[in-house]
DNA sequence: CTGAAAGCGCTTACAG
DNA sequence: CTGAAAGCGCTTACAG
């Protein structure tokens, strides 16, 4: 048993029973009992530095682990070395498809980095990153829009933080993102090509999103088709599609600022019996998996998403925060399916 | 500055500076040194207990711990009280927006308890169990389906665990879950009182929603209608929707075992020109936002998620464990939309 | 190659 | 009402 069964933290469960029948009660004082080594020596075998061990020593070591079923304290390491081993992700909603791709990649490319992943979702941005601060974590990656406050409370917590996918980086806020307004003009662009003169845009006013929109229109000496401004969501997608079709001289073809928006937009469209793309043709932008299942299939301007994860990861594990803070673009894809009219 | 500034850690960082510049690394120490009391003390206002302090002297510490921007190193607390404070969550995918959304009001639910989420998705549910707990979590919830190695897993882990809407629970594991034999025998009594006499299944075989289907045709005196099994996703249900089409008497109605496969079968009978509901009928089982979203939008059994996750957070963090493991039902909803023809 | 010991930042039983 | 001190389970500089 444990030698150190001493006063505090929660009184022992009553009945008796095998030591291996709760590897978190096993502290590697016992493993070093059982082996007959000092502590330390338990360590230097586990973590396999920063001292050598006799191969005959280690095999005991080994040994007394497996009988006993040890399973080192992550908590006590984490005090010790300072660092958890742990990442903050601070996201709206997982329930949003993006966000829900987004986290997918960021837990595995964590995981490959060695580091868990703690998740924050809904609620005030400046509240999560305090929380999750208080955690102690070694970093965390914001994939939200920040306020005034969420950058005092990110530059107040003494942890790396790294925006993901931010349409505006507040100042001292290190950020990686796609380049919306390029991939605005690509699929704006190619809805041009298509023959189409007036193409109308979904998605918030004076974004980057929409300066792309207009320029390709510029560009192709088009004028600008109606915007309709909702919010980033499906519904907000439905009714400004509604919107869309109340014009009086109807749009041919719209970009659609993103997946959520464009399937709410595809409902409205259908519901008044207008074919996709055969009466308005559609490019949206983000490209998650949803796109590919709606009907008819989304063409979208497609994020690098795994490339932008692995980024904002490496630069969050950095040692030597980089001055100026990095401000980071990428470049999204045009993925043509079927709502373009390819 | 911190008066233990000594060996262990990484290297002070050479640039000084004042000390509120980074609360991580001020300790109660420090703030036991401004107020001019006792780290006991600190702690006693901090956490309300177990002491009472003076109005005076509590003042003064919470005046010393704002001067400083002093933040309670959660890493520490854990270690000393045996108990983290953090809940794991074990799931194949967020970016399904079944499962988005069930890790939203996990997190939700989890937060309001006090407690943190830390995630792990793909990989082998047995690992993400043990990965977790060598975090020391406080308890975890697994919606994935279990295999005999998870199982192992959760029992040696000395963690608490409760699954959350598996299709079986193994022996000894706790869990909560829905009840899927009636609510398919509700969706496919439905489809029957919209008059139809051939219905459909797509799902996998041998599960209680295929023996709620069959108990409810067979309670109609009907024949039972095609079964298509495929995988649980959008491709799944597309491809089982495209076998259905090929059947020599198609049949006028579908039970879709999941949302998922119900937007992969939507995709497939579009293509095919079948029109849902005039052609097909269908009622999925589910419920997620996603369905409310489809064309034309789904009627579902809706699961009562917020209730099934509050129930098993109740069980993971109820004080004495259980006996007999528990294994809870909870009732589904039907939500009649488009898509069943009401 | 191995070990004794200090210390990470907390909490709390114990004593005043 | 307040404080000195032990101890949670690790890691590692230091000494042998």
């Amino acid at each position: 048993m444990n030698p150190h069964a001493g006063s505090p933290g929660p009184t022992q469960p009553a009945g008796a029973g095998r030591a291996e029948a709760n590897p978190a009660r096993v502290t590697r004082a016992d493993v070093a009992a059982l082996a007959g080594v000092s502590t330390a020596v338990v360590s230097y075998t586990l973590n396999d530095g920063p001292k050598n061990v006799a191969p005959a020593t280690r095999a005991r070591v080994l040994e007394a682990v497996r009988t006993l079923g040890y399973r080192p304290n992550a908590t006590a390491r984490a005090l010790r070395l300072g660092s958890t081993g742990q990442v903050g992700l601070v996201v709206a909603t997982v329930g949003n498809p993006y966000f829900g791709e987004l986290t997918d990649q960021v837990e595995h490319a964590a995981g490959a980095r060695g580091l868990a992943l703690l998740v924050r979702t809904g609620g005030d941005v400046a509240e999560a990153i305090e929380r999750l601060a208080a955690r102690q974590v070694d970093g965390m990656l914001i994939a939200r829009p920040m306020d005034a406050r969420g950058a005092a409370a990110a530059n107040a917590s003494g942890v790396p933080v790294v925006l993901i996918n931010a349409a505006t980086a507040p100042e001292g806020v290190a950020s990686v993102g796609v380049d919306r307004y390029g991939g605005a003009r690509v699929a704006v662009t190619h809805l041009i090509e298509h023959g189409h003169e007036r193409v109308a845009f979904i998605g918030d006013t004076a974004g980057n999103r929409q300066r792309g929109w207009a320029d390709a229109l510029a560009a192709a000496g088009l004028a600008e088709g109606p915007l309709a401004s909702q919010s980033y969501s499906r519904e907000g997608g439905y009714r400004a599609a509604r919107q869309l079709l109340t014009e009086p001289e109807r749009p041919t073809a719209v970009f659609v600022a993103s997946d959520e928006q464009a399937v709410g937009a595809l409902l409205a469209f259908h519901e008044a019996g207008v074919a996709v793309p055969e009466e308005i043709a559609m490019v949206a932008f983000d490209g998650s998996a949803a796109s590919a299942y709606t009907w008819p299939p989304l063409s979208a301007v497609t994020q690098p998403m795994e490339q932008m994860v692995q980024r904002a990861l490496d630069l969050l594990t950095s040692a030597a925060p980089e001055q100026p803070v990095p401000v980071e673009l990428l470049v999204p894809d045009l993925v043509r399916r079927r709502s373009c009219g390819c």
